[in-house]
DNA sequence: CTTGACTCTGGAGTGAACTCCAGGGTGCAT
DNA sequence: ATGCACCCTGGAGTTCACTCCAGAGTCAAG
């Protein structure tokens, strides 16, 4: 799966993820991402496999798991036992619940906001100030 | 519209909105929430208006505007002139855009996670913990 | 009136997730 | 061998959206 097998230093694996050097200093300080291996000099030497775990600290971010959250859910390797995949499972279980809540809410309001933004390109191309819509789009 | 016409002190408001009575006041500091009427000694006294306007916030705060875009937004009130109007246009457009692309993401991303969830919950109920899934659902 | 819950102001503090910095060292191309 | 871009560490600083506080005042009920 690996793109190629080769090294990163810190600031080609910050440019590949589209994050910053002290970004991933950061991460591995909270554990979220592993110590590298490091060249003699005391560089880090990254493997497209960490490329991978940030993909995946990016996605889990979008599901608005906080930093610690994902650092529970990356420490699971399948040798913490019932406990921790109990603990996963309920990590889970929680996030898809709110998940469902959040789309549907996003869904509805997205339909409210597009409604609004063609009436205010409307008010725009007729340029008539007073037909852009007020925004308060408080519906429900 | 109004539920009732009458007046509300700050506590009663943010029980209302679910908010606190120092989060009102922040809103009011940054102009998301117009100075309200105040009782002879001081006390500051709303409407139910401002209920609409704290939803309105809220919905916005759903939708990832920050407090300074949703300033920009609930300032505008239709003598901005076309300058504002534009404005107005470009936020939603941009947020329109943003909100299409998290919407798919979050689909997506729902899926991987529901099936994450049931294999975790699967290996709970047959007390296999190895069979609980490496939580590394970085497919795409 | 007194009491107790509530409110006022201005300013400091919090947590999350970074970001920036100084004062150094590394490494590769020329 | 000398630039010059990059990297190191530890710690301080930033932004956002609040939250907490002290010290003082308000107000409705009893």
């Amino acid at each position: 799966m690996p793109v190629a097998d080769r090294t990163y230093r810190i600031g080609e694996l910050a440019a590949q993820s589209g994050l910053t050097p002290d970004a991933l200093r950061y991460y591995e300080r909270l554990g979220l991402l592993p110590a590298p291996a490091r060249s003699p000099g005391g560089f880090r030497l990254y493997s497209d496999t960490a490329l991978g775990r940030l993909r995946f600290i990016k996605r889990a971010q979008l599901l608005d798991f906080r930093l610690e959250e994902i650092h529970e859910l990356v420490s699971f390797n399948g040798r913490g036992g019932l406990r921790r995949c109990r603990r996963v499972h309920d990590l889970l279980s929680r996030k898809v619940a709110e998940l469902d809540a959040k789309l549907k809410e996003l869904t509805a309001l997205q339909k409210t906001l597009k409604e609004t933004q063609r009436q205010c390109a409307r008010a725009l191309t007729t340029e008539d100030a007073t037909a852009c819509p007020v925004i308060e789009f408080s519906n429900p």
